[in-house]
DNA sequence: CCAAGAAA
DNA sequence: TTTCTTGGG
């Protein structure tokens, strides 16, 4: 578990130090996924928004009553860039947390009171910048927030899933399945749900800003294959399991003490299991039930239940939702829509219907 | 984060 | 054309 460096908010299972080189690819151009089906972990992505798209004081961007609009302007425009590229995408979003998470949830929730306060103390004492990161951090993902975004969705014809509980499981799932070639996440989870394929930083404009500096970096997606990466460590996917339960995953957020990545993996492939390293190296200030976490990696709360299919999108029901009820501008949502009719037509409708973009439509 | 207009 | 800055809601 670790606190990330951009919007200082948890994000899962730290495994970026033990993945090799190998087992990534920098994804140049998104296109390269084109045709690809590719499930967006929704929760992810939408607090992804929320925490980033804001004014250097913090606040959101909001409608005329108040209400925040930030996932959903990020969610219209990103969409829309990933069907240009000709990606199809899915949606995969959280159901019922599952038991396991409870402490985790409670811990969070601490952090985002804490920074609430914090932000205000901020707010008071003019410093722009912390009260940006105080924002971002108490950024709060509501049940109304969720139900906009899967609206619009609907209404730009883009299927997603409901999750039983961890929508990373069902990704996975899915993924696995073959009913897609990858799933999408900031999150290193969907590994350790088995997920064969995922993709990081599944954007287009690719600068992110420092944390602390006025500095920006070029951040490409990048793929992340399952297979590689356990022959290249050497280990089966039960020991990157354990390997997660060492660093610290949502089910036990502190890890164990003493125990970074290389630790980690050394001790994994020393005594093959988790369950056989020595109870005497594996200090925790809290009683951790390894059995029941591994169990849950394995075996998590998936579904059959879904229908992964591609609807014509309807441009007045978009209007509708970011123009007349959310305030979003006319012109930019019309010259949006514009685009992605056409690019739908050409990547995903075309496609759907079996006929090969070459000889799909004349010129 | 993304779009759009300005600046380079 | 590409890169940087600002505003979006």
């Amino acid at each position: 578990m670790y606190i990330d460096q951009h919007n200082g908010v948890d994000m899962g299972v730290d495994l970026k130090d033990i993945i090799p080189g190998e087992a990534k690819t920098v994804i140049e151009d998104l296109r390269i996924l084109h045709g690809k089906i590719i499930v967006i972990d929704g929760y992810n992505a939408l607090y992804q928004f929320l925490a980033a798209i804001r004014q250097p004081d913090g606040t959101p961007l909001m409608d005329n009553s108040g209400r925040i609009t930030s996932h959903l302007s990020g969610l219209f425009y990103r969409t829309i860039n990933i069907v240009e590229a000709g990606i199809k995408p899915v949606y995969v979003f959280d159901g019922k947390p599952p038991e396991l998470k409870a402490r985790e949830i409670e811990r969070r929730k601490a952090v985002k009171e804490e920074a609430a306060k914090k932000y205000e103390e901020a707010v008071q004492s003019g410093d722009l910048e912390l009260a940006r990161r105080y924002a971002m951090m108490s950024a709060k993902l509501t049940e109304e927030m969720v139900r906009d975004a899967k609206s619009l969705l609907d209404a730009m014809g883009i299927p997603w899933v409901q999750a039983p509980a961890e929508g990373e499981a069902q990704a996975a799932y899915i993924v696995k399945k073959g009913d897609a070639y990858a799933s999408a996440s900031q999150d290193y989870d969907s590994l350790l749900f088995g997920s064969p394929k995922l993709v990081r930083n599944l954007t287009i404009s690719g600068r992110r800003k420092l944390p602390r500096k006025n500095e920006y970096v070029e951040v490409k997606p990048e793929l992340i294959e399952l297979d590689k990466l356990l022959v290249q460590l050497g280990i089966t996917l039960e020991n990157l399991i354990d390997i997660g339960i060492l660093l610290g995953t949502d089910y036990n957020p502190d890890g164990f003490e003493g125990i970074g990545p290389k630790k980690a993996l050394q001790l994994v492939k020393a005594y093959g299991g988790i369950e056989k390293i020595p109870k005497p190296l594996l200090k925790s200030p809290v009683e951790v039930d390894v059995v029941a976490i591994k169990k849950y990696f394995l075996q998590p709360q998936v579904t059959d239940n879904y229908r992964i299919e591609w609807h014509t999108p309807d441009p007045d029901v978009v209007k509708r939702i970011l123009v007349d009820e959310h305030d979003f501008s006319i012109d930019r949502v019309s010259t949006a829509l514009e685009r992605y009719v056409k690019a739908f037509k050409e990547n995903i409708r075309g496609e759907q219907k079996g006929l090969s973009k070459w000889f799909s439509r004349p010129k």
